[in-house]
DNA sequence: GATGAATGAGGCTTCATTCAT
DNA sequence: AATGAATGAAGCCTCATTCAT
């Protein structure tokens, strides 16, 4: 029924918010292991036992960011995929929208194997989020190769390959460079559909 | 007649590299800060204290297996290089040789930018020797350009793409797995040269 | 009305105190490095961990210990040179007050150059500190040199074997001895005005 | 019978004394806790356990540079001591050769109570040693006690003053100061004498 | 809602010492 | 006579987390 949150709860969340986003910039930095949860407090100008009122652990909060950067990636995706436009140009928009999310600063870095260190139970939802990201990934290239647009001779090595080019985009751009994230998101598409087409 | 010295170095020599090995493969599968020293030492059957008779620091070891693997890839890279295939062999030999170095499970994992943990001095060493290995590569693309066979646009953009795609074959390779290093090596090479050739 | 802050300080340094005290007793007794930081805690029934809440590393302990000490002979040394008395009544009073406070027993073998062990930045205020001190020390004997009542001769020779013999009390002195610390400044008090007075 | 050593125990016994100069020096310098056997051993250009072959552990090295200093000490008392000198002449004399030896750098900071630190059965005999210095040292101010010249109120107070500002020389010493030892000793003997004499 | 205080666990490192050679 | 290799113990410190207020 009571469906308008109240005012707490609207405070309460914009907060969670902004506790996840500064810790996911420290994170993206640092590395999870070397942001304290004093560090993460010590940002938001917080108590560090302030944290734990909102979120129950260091864990959840690590987990909270990986998760909606996934979510953000596979919604941005799930567009992709329903829309009505060919392989190829499905292909760029998937390429050109995961390019903006992954060089945001505070996703910066979120995209690497480090959900290793996650409670099995966290780790699983993460690995099953990336997995139905990736999924889908493969979903738009095979519509492809079904139609005989893109090879068919080994292309889930090729998604890989292609999201490999694209998490590892962080480590070397920069948001002072030459290229914009659209710069380069239509780039690497050029490059990727002109490797994998038929002809 | 002097013998007995040089049984020793080479023993410390083995020791020292049995020692890294190891530590690597842990790194690998955990990462740095998850493996204490005193999980190396208990791998190696070694009191902890046995690994500062061999190195000076964790970083230190860290740091070795970094240099190690960059300097086994820009060996690598080298002879490639200097050797006198035309371009498109010389990227296929570059990325194979690559893909070989990349998929070897006390490798695995070095390839990231951990290196910001180390202590600035040491820090520089590897981004030194690790930069210097991206400018042979990007020798490589740069000779078919100026060849007239690969594309010329943004075609430092393609090498840190392809990088990115090799660096994260890790994350995803398993030696049980249908595809070969060598498989994996050639197919994407084949991606690849489609993708940035003219034509 | 905002009387909790302020009484949450209290208490907070009301404790930082109590730490100080504590670890001074155990410096003294057996020398810095020979106490532990669980030593401290155990003693303060503290976990060890909790005493960094209160200070930043044992250095940061040792450095206040040292800092409160010389800064207690300052100020009394800082009256006794204000004061209108003869610059023999000062040296006995100067004397008097010294040994008052060697003889504390939280204060006990404080006055020796175990500042070594610092990091330079810490080590260099105590030793302005306490070259602050030796200088007023100094000021008193120079006055009665500078009115012809003691010895112009290598004074500050003098100066140091006074602090010599002062310093070095904690060494021999007992609570339970004879020898009050009343006595004791009296003493030494005229064995050294005899020793450096003219006459 | 055979009272001439040989060549090996010569040399035993050389080297011996050479490590315990040398760890004197460094004792002295940083303090007992903070040389560690590597340094004596690297200092010395041995290695670590070579040290092992000539003490049984760092405490004796320790016990037998006190020990030796503290015996030269009571050498040099003891010859003042048996003199004909009267007890003027025997302060003066028994002063000056303390602060030889106390101004030897390998000496430096020996006369201090670091003692604590030894295992009891050692500490036992550093002790003893000691207080047989100090119980010479008094002889020769009782002397003058008994004969009227020095005064015989608190006497003993007064010989550990004097003691106190003789050890602490080391503390202020440097051997490039325009005070020699034998200045030292002349002018520091000249204010005690005048201290604690009758008149 | 927020925080000062406290703590258990664990990490890196140093060190005196031993022992086989 | 000397040393390379190894180790147990201990030390300093950091951290995620809890809890009373």
């Amino acid at each position: 029924m009571n469906k308008t949150p109240n005012f707490r709860e609207i405070r309460y969340n914009e907060k969670r918010d902004k506790i996840l986003k500064n810790a996911a910039r420290l994170f993206a930095k640092s590395g999870y292991e070397n942001v304290s949860m004093e560090k993460i407090a010590a940002k938001l100008k917080l108590n560090k036992a302030t944290l734990y009122y909102y979120f129950k652990s260091k864990d959840e909060i690590f987990f909270m960011i990986q998760m909606q950067a996934i979510e953000q990636a596979n919604d941005a995706l799930g567009k992709v995929l329903d829309s009505n436009l060919g392989p190829k140009e499905k292909l760029l928009e998937a390429i050109k929208s995961h390019v903006r999310i992954v060089t945001r600063d505070y996703i910066t870095g979120t995209f690497r194997q480090r959900e290793l260190i996650l409670p099995r139970k966290l780790m699983i939802k993460v690995i099953a989020a990336r997995n139905r990201f990736e999924e889908n990934f493969k979903k738009i290239v095979l519509e492809g190769v079904e139609q005989g647009i893109f090879q068919e001779d080994n292309w889930k090595l090729a998604v890989m390959s292609i999201l490999g080019a694209l998490n590892a985009i962080p480590r070397w751009y920069s948001p002072r460079g030459k290229l914009s994230p659209e710069n380069i998101g239509e780039t690497i598409s050029a490059f990727v559909i002109k490797g994998i087409s038929i002809d």
